[in-house]
DNA sequence: CCTTGACCTGGAGCGCGCTCCAGGTTGTTC
DNA sequence: GAACAACCTGGAGCGCGCTCCAGGTCAAGG
């Protein structure tokens, strides 16, 4: 099936539910789930029932993922969306939800950083370690792993 | 209780779990099923029965916070410790370990400057919205989120 | 007509990482 | 000696974010 695009009108292409898993690498539960919490609306359908994704819905999936894999949860993109379709008088709100969740990616930038820093602290350990292990007998053992 | 060591003899200072709960900012319960799960070993005991946590304790633990706030899970983290009880034949496996974590916190990094950057290309949608919303009548409703 | 495949819905199940709970022991305090 | 606090153990429960499944519809192909 190479069906794009449905009706004769010179409406928008739009995906099929196969097609937005392979544009997004989101899964086709998982996009019904969004859906279902309400992260992602009036998505279009076919004659037949079957969804039809919009360019616009392959560009908002991508902006979950991206807030989703930087820690926002289901609940808090909820609210955003909802906020959305109330139109523009929640603009401050959803400005201020962006702001603290900027503040939060930050943050965790931060704790990257250090954990790169106590990482290679630790790499300094195995400095001397080549690619295969010649060493003398065990010895501390607890001590071992800890530095 | 201020009691901090237990034997006259004078060997290391130890913790209480309560105080132990204080310094790592780690739950009673979490330090317990670390234990449990084999990522903190050789946890001294008082004459009661009570763990007595060591300083390298209170440092192992910090180790491990950082390496799970940063996704290496429990599975991962008891591989890497049972590692370092089987002596430094090990070492070499035990430095890989680090090095790929280590590239997975640089690539999460990158992902979350870009989640900064799109973040922020949406913030430019809000850039003239001030604290208390003024705006006319609401309009497209569903592109209002996705900008 | 029958099969196949893509999709639908509602709801159950799952893996992870804790977190809580019941029931018990020990040690101190009044 | 009664009450209380701090801790013990083993095991159950939970919240999150998916992920899977059963049972059904519809359209195209052989």
């Amino acid at each position: 099936m190479v069906t794009t695009s449905d009706s004769s009108a010179p409406s928008e292409p739009t995906l099929t539910p196969a097609e937005m898993v392979e544009r997004t690498g989101v899964g086709l539960d998982t996009l019904r789930y969004y859906e279902s919490e309400g992260l992602l609306t009036d998505v279009a359908r076919a004659a037949n029932g079957h969804r039809r994704y919009r360019r616009g819905d392959v560009l908002w999936v991508e902006v979950l993922r991206c807030l989703r894999e930087t820690g926002m949860t289901i609940e808090q993109l909820r609210h955003y969306c909802r906020l959305g379709e109330d139109g523009p008088v929640t603009k401050p709100e959803r400005k201020r939800i962006l702001l603290d969740h900027r503040a939060e990616v930050e943050r965790q930038i931060e704790e990257r950083r250090r954990a790169l820093d106590l990482i290679d602290h630790k790499l300094e350990h195995y400095a001397d370690t080549r690619a295969i292990g010649i060493g003398p007998i065990p010895l501390t053992s607890q001590a071992e792993a800890r530095s």
